[in-house]
DNA sequence: ATCAAGCATGAACATATGTTCAGGTGTATT
DNA sequence: AATACACCTGAACATATGTTCATGCTTGAT
């Protein structure tokens, strides 16, 4: 049957201490935005293998294509993605673009996510 | 026009070598998935609240719901969610659900993000 | 200037995702 | 036992996402 509009449970029982103490804690929207979009980012196998493969060294759009199998097209556009988050970044050489990881905090998060994976297994 | 059924660029421009180097560095394939998966769960705005919010102490369905605005509905699915990658684990006290975070990674993750996220403004 | 190679992009499509809605569980109180 | 509350879940829906396809763009060679 329908219930109360709100759906939420009643004030009495919210501890609002709690709750005011945890809001403290919470970044700025736009923080929380750019963090979630980050991750959202990060978030797909594809991109996944991309990183942890320009942890080793710079490569070009062609080598990550064949590496990963998928076509040129894909691999672009999701560089593309990850420029736009400054996960990457490339340099220009003739008619050859060279990706590379923007910044070090990328192969921290890359660490430290697998360190949770592989205990999660364990 | 229609290009070559591969598109994808010729083999004498593909750097074999770093190519075989960069895919040592590639972690298995369900690793790689699992990485994924988590780095997904963890890119959406409602979720990073959760997770800064049960940085500082536990808290109830009722409570996050409270602080995130949305109904209790929604925050249980996405609690399911971050369950699903253990991320945030839960202890029954009576009627109440008390939700905290699983593992110390899951605030390193949160803080190294979000360096890189200020980076980027700056 | 013309052409080809490497890369980028827009549109379209199938699939995935997050929310709401309606209802279901389990526990405490009466 | 009956009720109320806190939480959970399945289905449906609108939107977002990743790939493919076709085509532009830019550079280097002829």
């Amino acid at each position: 049957m329908k219930r109360n509009t709100s759906d939420v449970c009643e004030v009495y029982y919210v501890n609002e201490k709690h709750v005011a103490k945890a809001r403290k804690a919470l970044s700025p929207e736009r923080e929380i935005l750019a963090v979630a979009e980050t991750f959202r980012n990060l978030g797909d196998p594809t991109r996944v293998k991309i990183l942890q493969a320009l942890t080793v060294e710079e490569l070009c759009v062609c080598d990550l294509a064949k590496l990963l199998g998928v076509s040129e097209s894909a691999t672009s556009h999701q560089l593309r993605v990850l420029r736009s988050q400054k996960l990457v970044r490339f340099r220009r050489e003739g008619k050859m673009a060279y990706y590379s990881l923007d910044d070090e905090h990328i192969d921290s998060l890359m660490r430290e996510v697998l360190r949770h994976v592989r205990e999660g297994v364990a």
